[in-house]
DNA sequence: TCCATGATTCAATATCCGTTGAAATCTAAT
DNA sequence: ATTAGATTTCAACGGATATTGAATCATGGA
């Protein structure tokens, strides 16, 4: 994962119903969720849900296919698993997850 | 961390500058650097550089001292560690990081 | 074909961000 | 007290982003 798509992708993640749009399709997993379904769960409107999507998709972080007259959208979880891996690379040098385990860093 | 913070620090690292100045304190380690030598680092403006240094304070993800005339900016690692988590655990139900993919210490 | 459904696109608007340069602040040395 | 150094703050501007409602497109059933 390049520069570009992880400023992407935390662009994405920075607003509250892309985050929320996130955690209800990694919920759903691998058979997703229709737009509308999506929509109709975080309470806003079609036109604000597609535009959140739209966004998403282009960040790598979200996919859609087509059932019918739904548009089927689903977490992509490798996207997200490389989101993780670029923050402890680039950014921790690898230091471990947990808090306990990391030294005290006062500044 | 809740969704205030994690949106919080997803914006602060959705910017370019601001996503370098994170990487560029995480390898100056504890001792961090002064505002000064950031914006050498990096190539940008003081005003420029306290502008992102601000928004990343905000967000939790560095911390500032005071030393003589300088102010030294350094990594929250808690903070950053706090994130990765955040992500595992609200994005990917803890599951799928390839473990192949994720940094082995280094020196 | 005609209609209903599911979703996107468009246009308008308001707000938020990032950049710039000048002015102000704060600290230390003389 | 004056000056220089380090950084922040301010105001202005342009560009990006989020929201809304209406219009449009695509699909499938009667």
């Amino acid at each position: 994962m390049d520069d570009k798509q992880a400023l992407a992708a935390f662009a994405a993640l920075s607003q509250e119903t892309r985050l929320n749009v996130v955690r209800t399709l990694v919920v759903a997993g691998a058979d997703g969720l229709a737009a509308g379904r999506i929509a109709e769960i975080l309470g806003t409107s079609p036109s604000n849900i597609s535009f959140h999507l739209k966004e998403l998709e282009h960040a790598g972080l979200i996919s859609m296919r087509r059932d019918s007259r739904s548009l089927i959208y689903s977490a992509r979880f490798d996207a997200i698993g490389n989101l993780v891996s670029f923050l402890l690379k680039e950014c921790c040098r690898g230091l471990p997850v947990d808090q306990e385990q990391l030294p005290s860093q006062q500044a």
